[in-house]
DNA sequence: TCTGTTTATCGTCAGGCAGACGACTATGAT
DNA sequence: ATCATAGTCGTCTGCCTGACGATAAACAGA
């Protein structure tokens, strides 16, 4: 096909926000609710248009600030803000029904937070379990399938970050990402069980993180913030990727 | 943000194709020679503008058709079709000197075939081994690093798509793309030499791979194509993931 | 025909790692 | 003082993998 600069199709494009952190011992999104049509009242993901000289990423940190006040993880701060990477692009000719709308949707790793009403109205943003806003989260049986919770294809969308961070976890330390800046190995244990929806074996799990180099450095201090005896605290080690991995536990 | 219909910043959105195969022992990249400014010349990966009533995949795979006569893996053909898979979305402001261009990069595991001069002219497409296009393909150290050999940043994009492939078919079954519909252990481990750039052990290979349920279906006919005692045939089995996954010799 | 070469396939053995689980430690709550 | 809670150290067993020996079945060439 030669190239017609005039002949191109017109695109918007925006992005999307997968926003997960662990919360009371659950995977939780962050979800905004539309005050407009189409899908008015419905919640879907944070998100926006991408400005005309911004770079994808870019405008994935500037809207995940304007709305929560999050910050993206640096090249200084490696241990405060949260860690953003790109997930998928999604662009159906019919996802959104007032015009052709490609999507490019990025995942949000974020520590617990106080509350996210940084940019927007208050009651419009808020946490939401995944377990809650996707209930077929089950085994591959989709008959009987509920209509998605969430406007547009977010729903797909949403389903896809939270596989992404799922199986993410198993073979890299972002799973530090949910932890605040010093953690305990208990603490962590708890991101994998909300992130998997499984009970693991403090003693496996134990050996297996202070046994992988470079996972975990001890900073000398102790808690007792989650009560009985009190635990080491750690910071996240520079290994980014955990060889052997750590498999979630089958069936 | 309130959303203003006729305020959106136009996008052109491509698809760019990262096609890999394996020939010779060699992983190689379909890569077309640009006729026009920029980069006049050079070698590039194959793409092409995403119509306006047309899906991502869709465009991927009208365009691997126009450009290879490559025909991608449906539900009916399942074992003679190229994969597909998306890969990711470069949107850098500057990647394209005329314009802002959004391309959703797409890879392609494909057999190896005849010669690729379906669509477009004789001498403008070819296979060329990875090694070749990506210079520093190995170690972390960077310095001396020569300029791109491919137009645009579609080193960048082929390097993330051949990075994408080593991975994948760590934990998945997908190095069966690579092979005809009928195919001998050798041949598969032939494939993981290429794509990975290692040796592996026969032996240890054939236990592995043969014990992994679902992985291969024998179809009871053996073949010498490659010389030394006749080796059985089997064809893909079901199975998509490896668990547990085969792993890349380190170091 | 015999011998060497090539490739395929089966076995053996030792080390590493994970799952199951016992035992002990150090806090706070009652 | 006792209990409940959470953390940490060990042990044992089975599985998987890497290293490698040995055999099998084809072809090429003397």
């Amino acid at each position: 096909m030669p190239y017609d600069p005039s002949a191109f199709p017109p695109f918007a494009v925006t992005v999307d926000l997968v926003v997960l952190t662990v919360r009371r011992h659950a995977l939780c999104a962050l979800v905004v609710r539309r005050g407009e049509p189409p899908y008015q009242g419905r919640w879907a993901l944070p998100g926006g248009f991408v400005r005309i000289e911004e770079d994808l990423g870019a405008a994935a940190a500037r809207e995940l600030t304007e709305e929560t006040g999050l910050r993206v993880q640096g090249p200084d701060d490696l241990h405060t803000g949260a860690h953003l990477e790109q997930l998928a692009t999604y662009g159906d000719p019919g996802r959104d029904p007032r015009m052709r709308v490609v999507s490019v949707a990025h995942l949000v790793l974020a520590p617990d937070l106080p509350t996210p009403t940084a940019g927007g109205d208050a009651d419009s943003v808020r946490w939401a379990p995944v377990d809650a806003l996707l209930p077929s989260g089950g085994g591959p049986d989709r008959s009987g399938e509920q209509p998605a919770l969430l406007a547009f294809d977010h729903s797909r969308i949403l389903a896809d970050g939270v596989e992404r961070a799922r199986s993410k976890i198993e073979y890299s330390s972002l799973a530090t990402a949910f932890c605040p800046p010093e953690f305990t190995v208990g603490e962590l244990r708890r991101v994998y069980e909300a992130v998997w929806g499984v009970a693991l074996d403090p003693r496996n799990f134990h050996r297996k993180v202070t046994g992988t180099p470079g996972f975990l450095v001890p900073t000398g201090g102790t808690t007792t913030r989650q009560g009985g005896r009190p635990a080491q605290l750690f910071r996240a080690g520079g290994a980014t990727v955990l060889n052997p991995p750590m498999l979630r536990p089958e069936v």
